[in-house]
DNA sequence: CGAGGCCTTGACCGCGGTCAATGCCCGTGG
DNA sequence: CCACGGGCATTGACCGCGGTCAAGGCCTCG
């Protein structure tokens, strides 16, 4: 809960009766590594916080699973595409390592919006620093070509190559395992 | 303005007395064919409503100009990634066309946040239908060809390949001016 | 009428995809 | 405790999409 509290201040600073009442909603969730923490099909109700463990958002294309995001410990997992439009996603969240999250049931804090303004002011600006994420990675795929995409994602986040599969990376970067493994090889 | 209230209706429905405060920080402009509306460099400080008209986010990758974003008529334009980080934009925006444009201060917006929740929830939800929008963008992204990408796009926009150079379009999808073209050859 | 922008087309190339064989690591059961 | 099976990574052979460079045609506008 501390951690979510620090989450929180780097976006927008609450009352602590704010936080507190955020805190009422939320649920603490412990699950072991390759468990589904939300199935394909399903709409996104819940807004999750990863206090500790690694998560991917995935999905099937053409029978083939495809990596959409890797998330790391601090930050929220969500499947925006389903909880901002309310309809089923055809993504499904599911953690690489045994994790503890804190759920937060997205319909009760809507309801809290409508109470208390600081909330809705503090979670639109974490979901507009995750618009913009989104909109730099775009930039990426459109213009870099895979081993420059490699090549950021080791610099930002070095660990996620000792704690991810190569598959997942792959998909996640665009391409396929096999052109990853070369371009790997290609570096040393 | 009618068509301004319309848009935001889709999203949000506000009083007429908030919608009068937005008015009374916005202004109109009126731009010629090629004009620009905010240079490179600048920090984003300002949201559109584009009336009439075709837009288009750019900026130069490697001195080649790359067409980040096409907005057609009742449509915001905004670069998100330097608005909401409030950050020089490496992005540029000019129109296509003679173009109406309503122009709204965006730090007056942001102070009528603070008096007025409903207009807050209103630009809320207009950039999480944006969000949406660029998470379904990376998809296509990621796993459609070129060929696929631009059938999506005439599918969704006619219109905007009588509008729009070959080469906007070209880099907007990701892809070489000469490679669309064959694209285009191939397909009659 | 000439200049410049825009689109097309040809020749060539390289990145990344596909298919398949092989090696390696690890968990499970006999 | 070892043997086997399955998942994961590597590597080779081959191919096709889309990039690059360059030439040429066609509009548009001054």
């Amino acid at each position: 809960m501390n951690q979510l509290k620090k989450y929180f201040d780097d976006f927008h600073v609450i009352s602590q009766d704010s936080f507190e009442k955020i805190e009422k909603i939320t649920t603490q969730l412990n699950l072991k590594k390759k468990e589904e923490l939300q199935a394909i099909g399903k709409t996104c109700k819940t807004i999750y916080f990863l206090e500790k463990g690694l998560a991917r958002i995935y999905y099937l294309k053409d029978g083939n699973d495809i990596t959409d995001n890797l998330i790391l410990e601090n930050n929220m997992i969500v499947r925006v595409e389903s909880l901002f439009r309310n309809q089923p996603s055809r993504k499904a969240i599911e953690v690489l390592e045994d994790s503890e999250i804190i759920a937060i049931d997205a319909q009760k804090l809507m309801n809290l919006y409508d109470e208390n303004p600081q909330i809705e002011r503090l979670f639109r600006k974490i979901f507009e620093a995750s618009h913009v994420e989104t909109i730099n990675r775009i930039e990426s795929l459109q213009f870099h070509s895979a081993e420059e995409r490699y090549k950021e994602l080791i610099e930002k986040h070095p660990e996620v190559i000792k704690r991810v599969s190569l598959k997942h990376i792959a998909s996640y970067l665009g391409i396929t395992q096999v052109s990853l493994s070369r371009i790997r090889a290609i570096q040393n």
